[in-house]
DNA sequence: GATTAATTGAGACTTTAGTCACAGACAGCG
DNA sequence: CGCTGTCTGTGACTAAAGTCTCAATTAATC
């Protein structure tokens, strides 16, 4: 299913909601609202393909995307997912090169699309937006840092262990994740991560519940993730 | 030896160096030179540690930084080498945590500092700086993405393969790189790359020239580069 | 509810990477 | 020149990760 271009409704109502766009006065929220498109992709829609020139930047309402990149031999390491309130393809709009990597709907997903001239403008006449930029670049730089540091330095049972630190809520991990998932997300292969969750479970650290995963030892799980 | 301040010359003449404050008015340069403070850093010091909390901004002048990050059985992983016109220290000052990564001085170090308020206050007043941060975090930002995948999606021997090919300047690698420094750079360690230089002299790949790596059939590195 | 399709479990095996332990080479320096 | 510290070469070994294959299980769909 193709992407759609909403009709325009009430954009500036949904500029509220980015947090890129807080502290400006009304009329220059009206002003770039008049610039934005809503749009929507149904869920595994590419909205942006690695290598390909991009002239728009995205703001995400609602739903959840990936950006990955995949090897030639098929493998894919998921880079990072943005949630709403995140932003993507702010890199090769201030940069002006490709896409580096590919921006894949991982859910339904709506967002407003500025194109690139717009946004530059904006940028340039508002220096909180400019700011609000700048920090989300920084902490997407700060994720990518972890990142490397992972794959780098810690094995893939550490990785898991982080992960599933970090799915968990109190001691659940409900988000039900497939181990292919898990694997795009840790730098891996799903057999590895079968064998790494059935290790984790045979030692009585977590526990297979249904659908959901139950940290049994939490603590020694933080000490797997520490390594 | 510690860090310096050096005593307060033409620090407006010296952002004429800096790709960050181009297109700014004179009395505007001058406003921020007063700003700036210029410091020098022995090879090998540390100008800023993982963890601690960062209040300013620096731009570098000349020389050369490397960012990394250790792993607690004391395996580095280099981050990304800056160089004279790049800035460091950016993450922290807009995102408001710690350092990310460790900065050291790969070489003798001359660079600008900003307090974080007073950078705060420029990147607001001065869109063409705003700007030209952003084009820069972009840049680090793809680096990291490709970083990533080098770690997930190749072998020690296809990142090793890329890292010489980029080092070389015609057909010669001028190897001032130890082949820990390597490994640090391509998330291993220095007995692998030794045995991968081996094994592409063995092929007849490359060739050793005293300090020099000779590029012999570039075509076949090129191949192993792109696994 | 039968039949696909997707996901998971599992074993056997290969490859790649990392560890350990030394010996040799080499560069800088008193 | 000889000493010292850094860098490199090498082999034997271990560990981690990845591959291949197939069965079992669980959704998903008509």
């Amino acid at each position: 299913m193709p992407s759609r271009a909403d009709p325009p409704t009430d954009v500036a109502e949904l500029l509220h909601n980015l947090p890129s766009f807080q502290g400006l006065s009304e009329s220059a929220l009206t002003e770039i609202a008049r610039l934005a498109q809503k749009r929507s992709y149904a869920q595994g829609e590419i909205i942006a393909l690695e290598g390909e020139p991009c002239t728009t930047v995205h703001f995400i309402l609602k739903g959840q995307v990936k950006v990955n990149r995949v090897s030639l031999e098929g493998r894919e390491q998921v880079m990072i997912r943005l949630n709403p309130g995140d932003a993507f393809c702010l890199v090769p709009i201030f940069d002006g090169g490709p896409n580096p990597a590919t921006v894949e709907a991982s859910t339904g997903v709506v967002l407003l699309a500025f194109r690139k001239e717009d946004f530059l403008q904006i940028v340039q006449r508002h220096p909180e937006v400019a700011l609000a930029v700048l920090r989300h670049l920084s902490a997407k730089l700060r994720h990518f840092v972890g990142l490397v540091e992972d794959l780098s330095l810690r094995t893939v049972e550490a990785r898991l262990a982080r992960l599933l630190l970090r799915l968990a809520t109190g001691e659940v991990v409900h988000r039900r994740m497939t181990q292919q998932e898990m694997a795009a997300e840790l730098g891996t292969v799903r057999e590895v991560i079968g064998r790494a969750l059935r290790g984790l479970e045979r030692e009585g650290i977590i526990h297979f519940d249904r659908h959901r995963i139950v940290i049994v030892d939490r603590e020694a799980l933080e000490a797997k993730a520490s390594v």
